[in-house]
DNA sequence: ATCATTTCTTAACTTATGTTATAAACCCAC
DNA sequence: GTGGGTTTATAACATAAGTTAAGAAATGAT
């Protein structure tokens, strides 16, 4: 499971694990802060009977624990998707680089705000959109976030996320994602083959998304 | 509507409005961080065609506007529920007061990650947990909340909010939410009259909304 | 290559929630 | 207190999404 957190006071530390793998588990104690350098996870809280709600789709530089200041165990499970790659730092750390240089403390103010931003934009998806209008939003997002980071190639991407996962995102279920990927594929909006999706109507596509009416 | 914001570079000002009022409207220029007194607000968006989604119901001591650092445009307007009484401070007003105590900073780093929190903690709701459990888990919220305030008689919170309000909160429709109050009515779990709610079976409640069993 | 496992597809059927409509209850201004 | 607007209750009906199940396709290990 590569070199593990939480062993003793290093700075920084450097991991790795393989596709699905438990990176942060369940009620461990971490005090740091897990920044994923490489490949996809999922941060994600199992309800009390077993269903499972995937609160993020990780991508490369995203932050993988984000409650370390907040508690000193894990609330919210990650585990990895594809192989990944990850670093960790210290909250002392942390603290220190900010006494240092106490301006840095707002970049990481934005990025907790920005995480929220994040969650009340999926908190509107499953309130008040439907399975499809969702799912068009997910690939979508997923589209322009590994685009900033260079991971796709024009309107193809990778995409090594199963139904089930795409289900436990969206709060469907995997047939109904299934079903839903077959109408958008009939519908010659979207395809996929080999792990790799394409957008092949980028127009219609955000037209179900309801990225363009006011 | 009260002593407006945005009116120079004051770095403290106190307002109110009535209820059901625009408190900040989307697309207002803000950089203030608003902080509701009295009363209860919303924060909700809406989406294209017209359906809203309340993110967070706001109670005496909340955070109004949250993204006030993220960007110079409220996104997500605030209406009030109750008459309120809010105050502003400007942002460079926070930044002076971290600027002088650096670690007053990390006070306010927890309530952007509390808030995150509690977001996910809606979102998992939506995906994954059905209407009567939805609401069951609203009510023990603003009882813990209100209870946290001083704001609760025992059993029995205000509860302000109409059907309409409580169904954009929980991804539902009004109608819906009308059933499953019956229902919980019904088997004399709850109780409402007069803009009050009372919780006449807690353990009942707790169970349906999954407080108990691991 | 072959087998075992996992994931995906599809169909038939069920159900929770949405929709529409109407009447009753409530609230407030005069 | 009366009257008009809002909110809630309820019913009948519609539908998006869930459930179960079984086979096909993909994936991975040997």
């Amino acid at each position: 499971m590569g070199a593990s957190l939480g062993e003793g006071a290093r700075r920084k530390t450097a991991g790795s694990a393989l596709a699905r793998q438990q990176v942060l588990r369940l009620g461990d104690t971490s005090g740091r802060i897990v920044v994923l350098r490489q490949g996809w996870a999922l941060r994600s809280a199992m309800t009390s009977d077993g269903r499972r709600q995937v609160l993020s789709i990780l991508l490369p530089g995203d932050i993988a624990g984000g409650e370390f200041l907040l508690r000193d165990k894990v609330r919210m499970p990650v585990q990895s998707v594809t192989p990944v790659e990850y670093c960790s730092f210290d909250i002392a750390y942390l603290k220190e680089i900010t006494d240092k240089s106490p301006a840095f403390i707002w970049t990481f103010v934005d990025l907790c705000l920005s995480s929220r931003e994040a969650s009340e934009d999926r908190l509107i998806d499953l309130g008040r959109r439907n399975a499809e209008q969702r799912l068009a939003r997910l690939i979508l997002d997923l589209h322009r976030r590994l685009g900033e980071k260079g991971l796709s190639d024009g309107a193809t991407i990778p995409f090594p996320l199963r139904q089930q996962t795409v289900a436990d995102a969206l709060g469907l279920t995997q047939v109904h994602v299934s079903r839903v990927m077959r109408s958008l594929r009939q519908s010659c909006i979207l395809q996929t083959k080999a792990g790799q999706l394409t957008i092949l109507d980028m127009d219609a596509l955000m037209a179900i998304a309801e990225f363009y009416e006011t």
